[in-house]
DNA sequence: AATATAATTTAGTCTAACCTAAAATTTTTC
DNA sequence: GAAAAATTTTAGGTTAGACTAAATTATATT
């Protein structure tokens, strides 16, 4: 087993390796809340380690057995979301922080009992894919509500769980994952974008609509 | 928040209190497998903490706050289990080393969600006491089935969990807590004890039962 | 009471993971 | 293409918790 510390770094790796091209020191030190100087430091181990690929000042990515480390944190991390949200009623802007620990200390035994008590599912609470335990994942194309305009009809797919007063927001509004919707009106120069679902109208800012994930339904 | 470490050491304080006039350092260390000397580390560490009360060469007892802090520590430990045990289905032989963990993770939040589905337990399921929230213990006067005659009757309350192959094994004969039992012959010298549950006789070493404790019923 | 043995503590290291401050390198700007 | 700005690395420290080996204290034996 390998360190917590060792785990957080190859998941914040993993993580902005999704959404950005290249993974920099400062960026994942920023990421992680710690100083630059310390994220080279863990660089430089877990390319001693074989569990990432790392040239000073040239960014950092992981090697195969490193990304299959990181898939397994993610997995714990979302079926402990999930299992937290379905079995204990964790409100979902929750359940992440508790996650959070879990994830680390998660055995292979009871990841098996809870994948099967859950169904083996396929997305966590927040419609986040759950990897599978060979290491592969069903990366959905992410389209923010942002890019629909007005007339077109969707579900929402994924939100994004980084902030959980956002999460809050969204459930007051039931905006869920496998939530049905219809665009309104889509205010220019980055305005509100109204919708409708569940035969009511919500508004909302530009800000909130970019972590609305998105596919169209026709 | 503490350490691990310092949970861990505070629980260890606890339990050997139960059952040992004078908890020394070498028991100590022996018991969290750890020399000596790393025990006497901890415990100025603790004294220092106001946890523990320690004199040098004079054993360690735990103050009113370090005692709080281990009994919330077995509490999680406790609870965890019996969850484990009933709604993920974990035997009993493995709930111990999986709670070990889980116990230091778990939120107040998430403790009282558990609680709550459990219907407010008061044993876990290997018939241990599990405290109170306010940091209360009932504590079961524990006489051992050695001590028992031919022709008594009684009922299990606990078994000790130390050893995952002993519970496995007193599974396999369901032996339980609340199992009833009758006492059928004791052999002297320390020899087996032999008893009837459940219409069926069982025949156990004097270890074993010594390690079984009971209550009579009548 | 003196000595041998056992238990305990002290002293000094080690590792993991973090930090700050200073130096070095790369990138950006003029 | 040189200077300024930003990024990254190096160097040196800190803390928690473990270790070993040596010194000390307590207990048991004669």
């Amino acid at each position: 087993m390998h360190t917590q510390a060792v785990e957080d770094y190859l998941k914040a790796i993993y993580k902005l390796a999704e959404r950005e091209s290249k993974v920099t020191t400062s960026l994942l030190a920023e990421f992680l809340d710690v100083t630059p100087a310390s994220a080279t430091g863990m660089l430089k181990k877990l390319k001693q380690m074989n569990l990432a690929v790392y040239e000073p000042y040239k960014g950092v990515s992981l090697t195969e057995a490193g990304q299959k480390i990181a898939l397994e944190v993610i997995r714990h991390h979302r079926l402990v979301e999930l299992y937290l949200a379905e079995a204990l009623n964790v409100p979902w802007d929750q359940v992440h922080e508790e996650a959070e620990k879990w994830e680390h200390v998660l055995s292979e035994d009871l990841e098996d009992r809870i994948d099967a008590i859950l169904g083996h599912p396929t997305a966590d609470p927040h419609g986040a894919p759950i990897p599978n335990r060979d290491g592969t994942v069903a990366m959905p194309a992410l389209s923010p509500l942002t890019d629909l305009e007005a007339g077109q009809t969707g579900i929402i797919t994924e939100v994004s769980d980084h902030d959980s007063a956002l999460l809050r927001y969204l459930g007051e509004m039931n905006l869920y994952p496998e939530t049905e919707f219809t665009v309104l009106d889509v205010a220019p120069f980055n305005g509100p974008i109204t919708i409708r679902s569940e035969n009511s109208e919500k508004i909302l800012g530009s800000e909130v609509a970019g972590y609305i994930f998105v596919r169209l339904t026709e």
